[in-house]
DNA sequence: GACCAATTGTTTGATGTCAACTTGTTTGGG
DNA sequence: CCCAAACAAGTTGACATCAAACAATTGGTC
């Protein structure tokens, strides 16, 4: 009988530019897990490893800011890093209400490791687009995020 | 003394789309929400209304994909969209495994006060994009998520 | 120098989401 | 016919995230 399904309709929702968003996040994000997960670093993981590395001292709420995460959320992730050997907490000598981030060479290891996966999950998620449409695309999406 | 506060590099992060994708995301939703909250309707649940207005008698794993929601998250949704009687669940009378979904008479008047805010929300977060800019844009999201 | 506002890391509670499992129901091949 | 496989909805547990409250600490102002 072929009960001949046409998918569901989604109406006016196809001209919102936000489901676009999050459709588009959560296949590039799968991807991230599918090339990435293995070695347990999660997309925001990767991005406190990259901001550590980049910033190596930095601040606790510096850092949730800049990877625009809550600074609540910092302190399960950071402990949950620090017990795997990769980050560590130094508190500061001269204000005692700042924690200063490290890296330890385990953490800059797996980064480097991360490094390689992302940089192939990358290209691999954005073989559909050429190196323009990809710079107009960043460029485009920096205009709500900016 | 004036610090001079450099924000912290971001390193390779800004290389990455997913990042992009996020910190998109992230603002025209919580713009979205702000436009929206005071109705009680977030992205979710408006993807949900717009569906079931365009589908009705839907079922619960058809809705679910449609919105790219797992099946076990329509539950809680709907309970709490039932109660709020914007969303009756029909039970089946040829297969007793489907639930059939309708928007309520309120459900609909909601959803219309709803598209009218969700329209002058797109506009405010898009005004920073040309009609063609923006058509690219969807164009260009529409290769990640399909 | 003593209060007061701001800042930092943390704790707690609420929410939204997924994955795995359970239960009831249908369907199709032997 | 019958039983196994597929399937729908629901339940449970884990997890990430945010917002609000909190304690400790600093800095500025009178």
């Amino acid at each position: 009988m072929a009960p001949q399904r046409k998918p569901p309709s989604l109406g006016c929702l196809t001209d919102h530019v936000g489901f676009h968003l999050r459709l588009a996040q959560l296949a590039v994000f799968k991807h991230f897990e599918s090339a990435l997960g293995e070695i347990g670093v999660s997309p925001a993981i990767y991005s406190v490893l990259e901001v550590l590395h980049d910033n190596p001292g930095i601040t606790q709420s510096k850092l949730a800011i800049a990877v625009r995460l809550d600074r609540s959320s910092m302190v399960p992730m950071l402990d949950k890093l620090g017990k795997r050997g990769l980050v560590e907490r130094q508190a500061s000598t001269t204000d005692r209400r700042h924690n200063h981030l490290f890296l330890t060479k385990e953490g800059e290891a797996l980064l480097a490791d991360a490094r390689a996966r992302a940089s192939a999950h990358e290209k691999q998620v954005c073989s559909c687009l050429s190196a323009e449409e990809k710079k107009n695309l960043l460029a485009l999406l920096d205009r709500f995020g900016g």
